[in-house]
DNA sequence: TTCCGCACCCTATCAGTGATAGAGTTCTCT
DNA sequence: AGAGAACTCTATCACTGATAGGGTGCGGAA
């Protein structure tokens, strides 16, 4: 099989999948294309730019098309779509976050602002605001996966770990975890939360509420 | 001088403001602690520790009491001036928001969330609702530095960029960012004009409003 | 005073990383 | 048939984090 770029980013999103960012070396990406590790800068300049095809994958997997504009449905429920679609490419594969984060002026993300913000102009929001909202959704987005696929501490750093001093050092933190996941809230109860936060206002108090404006 | 966690993690800020993140190595740290790289792991378990090490020097830096609580002033005010001083603590250093992110288990950061979150409730604000506005506010500065700053694309990539197609593709987000910053704004403007976005609520056109609750 | 043991630092070395130089090999077009 | 582009190889570089294990010096106990 001919070995072109479009194949070494597939296989590298295979083995990023198996083995996390750290496992993504240029010699196992090689041997699973059945090659020897400096073909691969042929096709690639370097690490960086692999990278950064990867998070285009990663994007386009999960928004295809330009992503279609609403329909009839208000902004802010469509934009908090557009947040949780973003967040579930993220979460697909691991140290998603991480890896949108590395990758240098991705078109992708672009694209995907471009879409939401012409969509809020469209919807008659004024031009800063309408920036100023999806600067905000995007970036919030990433920084919360982020700090969501932080890599759980290892054996070496929980065993110093004192469960009970930290609940009592952090009493406030400690009850609000607990109050929140207490009837059954999920983490994408949490995320959906946090982005009606921004997107509704402090008036919101979890649920759609979709005023004028 | 003696050798002990305290210089090794100073001499490693210093190192990392010389080179960046990438430029702490555990050569060059030995190297400028006048030792050779294997005495470090004497001290320090591995480099994951290290980094998370720097991270607690980095917040230390900026929040070095438990941060005193704000007398009079409305917790919207204090929290936006909170983030501040934790974006503040980021740019200090290069790659800040990475090493914060990297590092697992922070707690200092810990330390800010209780404090920011019983602050809240103290002035009268639900559980939960504290809970969420900590976490969106924290969760999206971490990720706004991030990205503020990721390694400007370096020469390579940049070649291949054609400016003026980039600005046909995405006009709205090419309008968005001239019109922000034609009034002389600068990118702490932007920042502060977020969190208004997060904490005030869609209302808000920058400006500190307060409104009771 | 001797001597054991711990704290600390060393040399030597490992496996693995991204990356380059330069020598084949094939494939295509003239 | 032959030139040259397209592609893959071997060999190697400079570095990275990390470990093994041998020293050195200073403490306190005998």
């Amino acid at each position: 099989m001919a070995l072109d770029k479009q194949r070494i980013v597939t296989e590298a999103v295979a083995l990023l999948d198996a083995e996390g960012l750290d496992g993504v070396t240029t010699r196992k990406l090689a041997a699973r294309l059945g090659v020897q590790s400096p073909t691969l800068y042929w096709h690639i300049p370097n690490k960086a730019a692999l990278v950064t095809a990867i998070a285009e994958a990663i994007l386009e997997q999960q928004f295809p098309e330009p992503s279609s504009p609403a329909p009839e449905e208000c902004w802010q429920d469509w934009l908090i779509g557009l947040a949780e679609r973003l967040r579930r490419a993220l979460l697909a594969h691991p140290d998603g976050a991480r890896i949108i984060s590395a990758s240098q002026l991705s078109l992708k993300m672009a694209a995907i602002s471009e879409l939401a913000m012409s969509t809020l102009v469209g919807r008659g929001i004024p031009l800063r605001r309408a920036r100023l909202i999806v600067l905000t959704v995007l970036r919030f987005t990433v920084g919360y996966v982020l700090e969501e696929q932080a890599g759980r501490p290892d054996a070496d750093a929980l065993d110093g770990f004192d469960m009970a001093a930290y609940a009592e050092a952090y009493p406030t933190v400690m009850a609000g975890v607990t109050e929140y996941f207490q009837p059954g809230r999920t983490v994408d109860d949490l995320f959906r939360d946090c982005l009606d936060q921004i997107i509704h206002g402090p008036a919101a108090q979890s649920g759609p509420t979709c005023s004028p404006s």
